[in-house]
DNA sequence: ACTCCCACGTTATAACATTACAAAACGACG
DNA sequence: CGTCGTTTTGTAATGTTATAACGTGGGAGT
């Protein structure tokens, strides 16, 4: 895995188990050492997340919390995510109003994501990005950038071949 | 206006109803060329919103339509936002689930945004970014790129010297 | 034991968006 | 001038996403 290259992970072959494992013990250690508490519905979600590369909706993840025995008013759902959000271990994707688990979990990061439009995979990569027009005008104008979302719609490899 | 600085409009003291009115004329003429029919609600909708340099939610419009006498049932705002939306004159800002007249219109553009957090003021910027890590990335993983939406929140330079 | 904080349980509701189907307006064309 | 097809609008109902509000319980520190 380490070897992988982050950009594509979501498109490629590998393997999900070890995938997984990786970043739920990336989060328990990060929750340690921030003592923060990595409760059993924040792990569900999260595991939940990771099984796919794929962005689940609030209600979705819900629905899969009540399968695995869990209570499942929306807040249980809601306050989960947030936790994972806040951490950095989950991503929105505004324009699924659905989330994604990290493909970098544990590093500050500038996400910036690819959205297959047929297959709804969903791939993480950096946008950190010197020359980019926004800095400068934001720059410019006196605007103070806090945290910006990008996010591109499109068609995946696979996904491109078959239309 | 024409000297204006798009980048930073929404943060700029300048002529509104100029402003205004140039881009319904802008929007009237496109339309009549493209044999498309700016009906009553869409173009008052589309006022509404050049009326303002912040994002407005749907029902916030429909509010408006209601007190200017027309019906007021979801779709009837819906209906002329996806019309406004589909033809450049209006863009939607995901992240405040809200929408915004387009600072350019009748131009092909991919547009950025920055969102004041504090007074909610938006400002529409340009993307286009030639060194941009994202469409390298896209390219090396065969994604196919045909939308993409960059939102940066933050303080325009007012709500950044008052904070 | 006390209390403070954090997380969770639960009900209700707010906010955003769409489906579905009928009726009316409009344009093109014979 | 009809009338057919397309686009737009009227209207009711419903679906989807997200939050408010308030109470309960459990662990850490004193």
């Amino acid at each position: 895995m380490s070897e992988e290259n982050p950009i594509s992970v979501a498109f490629e072959k590998h393997n999900h188990d070890v995938c997984l494992t990786n970043a739920m013990q990336t989060a328990e250690e990060y929750c340690h050492k921030q003592k923060l508490q990595l409760t059993p519905a924040r792990r569900k979600v999260l595991e939940l997340l990771l099984q796919e590369h794929r962005a689940l909706g609030a209600y979705d993840i819900l629905d899969l919390l009540r399968e695995a025995g869990f209570n499942s008013q929306p807040p249980v759902a809601y306050r989960a995510l947030d936790f994972l959000v806040e951490n950095g271990f989950v991503h929105k994707i505004e324009r699924l109003y659905a989330f994604v688990a990290c493909a970098l979990p544990g590093t500050v990061h500038s996400p910036a994501f690819m959205i297959c439009r047929r297959c709804d995979m969903v791939a993480e990569t950096q946008s950190s990005s010197s020359g980019f027009d926004l800095l400068a005008n934001a720059d410019a104008s006196g605007f103070k950038i806090e945290q910006t979302i990008i996010e591109a719609k499109g068609l995946c490899q696979t996904c491109a071949e078959i239309e």
